[in-house]
DNA sequence: TGATATGTACCGATCGTTCGGTACAATTCA
DNA sequence: TGAATTGTACCGAACGATCGGTACATATCA
């Protein structure tokens, strides 16, 4: 076999970052080559779909590394309060300070949302879960836990949307400062 | 004159809903073209710097109907509790109970910006100012009552993302209830 | 008439995609 | 062993379609 001149796992993380920064109809095949320094035919290679199977690998990079970073630290178990902490710490590397924006309102647009269906509902899904579980465990009962891991999402969703039309980090950090309440109180 | 074979107001209101619905760059000038009834030459003949016109001409409308149907209802004078209520019933008719989206969202992906800078800006400000004012005039300390107003403006941009990744209103609904406990309490 | 509005035809650039072909490591076999 | 074969990774060039935008003649009014 040849040797791959981008390690595949990187080039898929840079897609990754081209979709998250630039939105879905954004991401055009040329940023997408550049930013993973494969030529247009060589992501042909690797993605024979095109676009949608880049944008498929996007998404589950995405959820692997949200599941790593703090979706596997709500659902933990352990004390809850110890576990937003530490799911409070992996929010602010995954969504880089409020810099990064969510893949759930970039694929939740129409456009994307008929190239790769269902893509936006079952990350918000995944996020909600987990939002809720912990409300559950920390004696919520489960009605309101789940409006409570609604709630969590939807905050986190529009701080981000805020974060980068006001231009600074600071609902993100505000967002986050709020989780405690909105999910143990 | 010649005859406007379709009233200007009209089209804009069909243009701002294609922003709306389709974001920036899903906004083709086809589109737009077919969804005003405008041809491409009328289309440039009332917006002669092509589609950054258009998309300013959309935020100014979106501009006067928040202020119209939200906006100016938060900043009214009289009961915050009965300026709320009217307010609620304004954001559900100017979000189509959460189907139809936020300029701030879509103005605020990087390649909009650029074409129209500062629209996300500004129209979010306008928005975090006037849940700010209703949050004091209940009579929140100003700091907080800044804070009540980013959260509510947060909440309401999250709530949005959300219904579309989840294909329901339910969490636009869920988020007008929430108002009440975050602007009031 | 002259200003306003519109339709048709067209432009270069970029879109996502496909094509033809090269470079090179692993495998096969004389 | 070493030459031939296979399979993977890669690329530049070009495809048809669509992008945003322009030129200009025609049509409609005051």
């Amino acid at each position: 076999m040849a040797k791959p001149k981008v390690p595949l796992e990187q080039a898929v993380q840079a897609i990754t970052d081209t979709f998250r920064t630039h939105g879905y109809e954004g991401a055009s095949l040329a940023r997408l080559s550049q930013a993973s320094g494969l030529g247009k035919s060589s992501l042909y290679h690797h993605f024979p779909k095109g676009k949608d199977d880049m944008a498929k690998a996007a998404r589950d990079l995405t959820v692997a590394q949200a599941s790593e970073q703090f979706i596997g630290q709500l659902r933990a178990d352990g004390d809850p309060r110890q576990r937003l902490d530490a799911a409070r710490r992996g929010l602010e590397d995954f969504y880089a300070g409020g810099e990064k924006a969510c893949l759930v309102n970039h694929f939740g647009v129409l456009e994307a949302a008929e190239a790769i269906p269902g893509a936006a509902q079952a990350m918000a899904e995944a996020m909600i879960a987990a939002f809720t579980k912990l409300a559950a465990d920390a004696g919520a009962p489960m009605a309101e836990a789940r409006d409570r891991g609604e709630q969590a999402t939807a905050d986190l969703e529009g701080a981000l949307v805020l974060s980068r039309a006001l231009g600074t980090s600071q609902p993100f950090f505000r967002m986050l400062g709020r989780l405690e309440q909105t999910l143990l109180s």
